[in-house]
RNA sequence: GGCGCGGUACCCAAGUGGCUAAGGGAGAAGUCUGCAAAACUUCCAUCCGUCGGUUCGAAUCCGACCCGUGCCUCCA
């Protein structure tokens, strides 16, 4: 397995030919969510992606080991728990509960290990001394901060230097702090919030302290792959590598990958424009077949504008799509069938190969299905499932269809119809074909007998 | 103010120096059918925001401009 994968790398802003550290083995770590509220499309968005790029990865050979913290300590949490009377570990385990829930609707696999900043405090505090000693943090009146002016490294992820930083601007400034730019990697706790003994008193992880420990604790000091949404670049990521690299001395990750919005109008899905969508409200209108189809229709790194007419086009695809799949294979091959199927799947892996480009790779996939419409090959269905080995949306809940009619009666009717073509009453036929269709029973007179579908 | 991304057909969207500008949806015609449906076949951008430039050759490179949008704040 050689096959050449490329991949754009946040941090050198270039396509960069993947090469993991060690032969044949990928880990990867995704930063997860902040379990307070229900999941949403941009979640979905960032983990159908990710877990694709995992799937492809195994396709082309590699063993992947792919890590997904929840990060289940913060202020948020912290804030919503009080609002709901609850203490923050019921919350975010329920938050838990209900991510699995939506997204595990979407196909994406679970990760491999999904560690819980709370359940990582002593590896944190570890850390966080380690930042001590070397002189990277500080300590003010119980909180420690991380000290930016000492790495000069600091803005190489996100493409800014420090000096064009605005600090301040909308966000309030510490005046403690040596520079407003440091950020704190152990948090004070105010009374009767949650907290763990420390070297500093009674406090809480800063935010981006987890990914440091959590990553390096399973994947090692350096990571293959590094993923997020773009939203994480700055400053979660540059923070991340702040610190990691100060533990180690260590490059923290060869690739950062990162995805792109999903948009509203072309704007960004947000709390304060009141445009967000959770999954389980996205579920009531459309199928998770066609949210993942969605998803993974355009590329990965381009903003996605979500509409009811997208969700709605992608439901009509798949319906083709769906409808194809079901006719039964047949085995016995010419071998022709099997050649241009593998040329297909070749040009679709290609696709994925070139920076993940889905969207390539959708037209390869839809030139199976057109070629399974005209061989029904047995040969030509093994390839869409290795395709859907990595698209994965196949066998995914398909859109949902409400018979308004008992099948009794449909039998009855289509019956009374074959009975009228029989004896030529044209017009008794239609009739019938046209009261069914409004009940949405689309009739089809195939020579194998005639079929019913719902619409 | 600093740093980015994008403008390709009715809609969505690949392509980023060179045969006829992928694919999906919608639309049109044909085959099949009593008629349909499905499927298949064919058609659907002399043109890629605008204006200049580089080049034998550009949607693809360079410059200016217009428009949209993101980050610099919690955010996938």
């Amino acid at each position: 397995m050689t096959r050449k994968i490329f991949f754009y790398n946040t941090l050198t802003k270039k396509k960069e030919e993947f090469a993991p550290l060690k032969e044949g083995e990928a880990g990867m770590y995704v930063c997860g969510i902040t379990p307070y509220d229900y999941t949403h499309l941009g979640h979905g968005r960032c983990y159908v992606v990710f877990d694709a790029i995992r799937k492809f990865l195994k396709s082309a050979g590699y063993k992947v080991k792919f890590v997904q913290n929840f990060t289940d300590i913060d202020d948020k949490i912290i804030a919503r728990a009080a609002e709901k009377n609850t203490d923050c570990l019921t919350l975010s385990g329920k938050f838990i509960d209900e991510y699995y829930t939506d997204i595990r609707r979407l196909g994406v696999d679970d990760a491999d290990v999904s560690p819980k900043v709370s359940e990582h405090i002593d590896g944190i505090i570890e850390a966080v001394s380690k930042l001590m000693e070397k002189g990277f943090a500080y300590e003010i009146d119980g909180s420690v901060y991380y000290r930016i002016g000492k790495f000069p490294d600091y803005g190489k992820l996100s493409g800014r230097n420090t000096a064009d930083i605005k600090p301040g601007a909308r966000v309030e400034v510490d005046k403690e702090k040596e520079s407003p730019l440091d950020f704190a990697v152990w948090k004070k706790s105010a009374e009767g919030e949650p907290g763990w003994d420390s070297p500093w008193g009674k406090g809480r992880p800063g935010w981006h302290i987890e990914c440091s420990v959590m990553s390096a604790k399973y994947l090692g000091q350096t990571l293959d792959i590094h993923a997020g949404g773009q939203d994480l670049v700055f400053p979660h990521h540059e923070n991340e590598i702040a610190q990691s690299e100060a533990i180690t001395g260590k490059p923290f990750s060869r690739f950062w990958l990162h995805n792109g919005f999903v948009t509203i109008n072309k704007e960004k899905m947000s709390k304060s424009l009141n445009n967000f969508f959770t999954l389980r409200d996205i579920y009531k209108k459309f199928s998770p077949q066609a949210v993942r189809f969605f998803l993974l229709s355009q590329h990965y790194r381009s903003p996605i504008d979500f509409s009811e007419d997208a969700l709605s086009d992608a439901e009509r695809t798949l319906e083709r799509v769906n409808r194809a799949f079901e006719e039964k294979p047949q085995q016995d091959e010419t071998g022709e069938a099997r050649l241009s199927a593998e040329k297909i799947y070749e040009d679709f892996m290609s696709a994925l190969a070139d920076d993940f480009n889905t969207s390539a790779a959708f037209a390869s996939f839809f030139a199976l299905v057109k070629l399974f419409n005209q061989t029904k090959s047995s040969a030509v269905l093994k390839k869409a499932e290795d395709m859907d080995a990595i698209l994965g949306f196949l066998k995914l809940e398909k859109k949902e269809k409400k018979l308004l009619i008992s099948e009794d009666e449909i039998q009855r009717m289509i019956e009374k119809r074959i009975a009228a073509k029989k004896s030529r009453d044209y017009a008794s036929a239609d009739r019938i074909r046209q009261e069914l269709l409004e009940k949405g029973v689309v009739i089809e007179d195939t020579p194998s007998g005639v079929k019913w579908r719902l619409k």
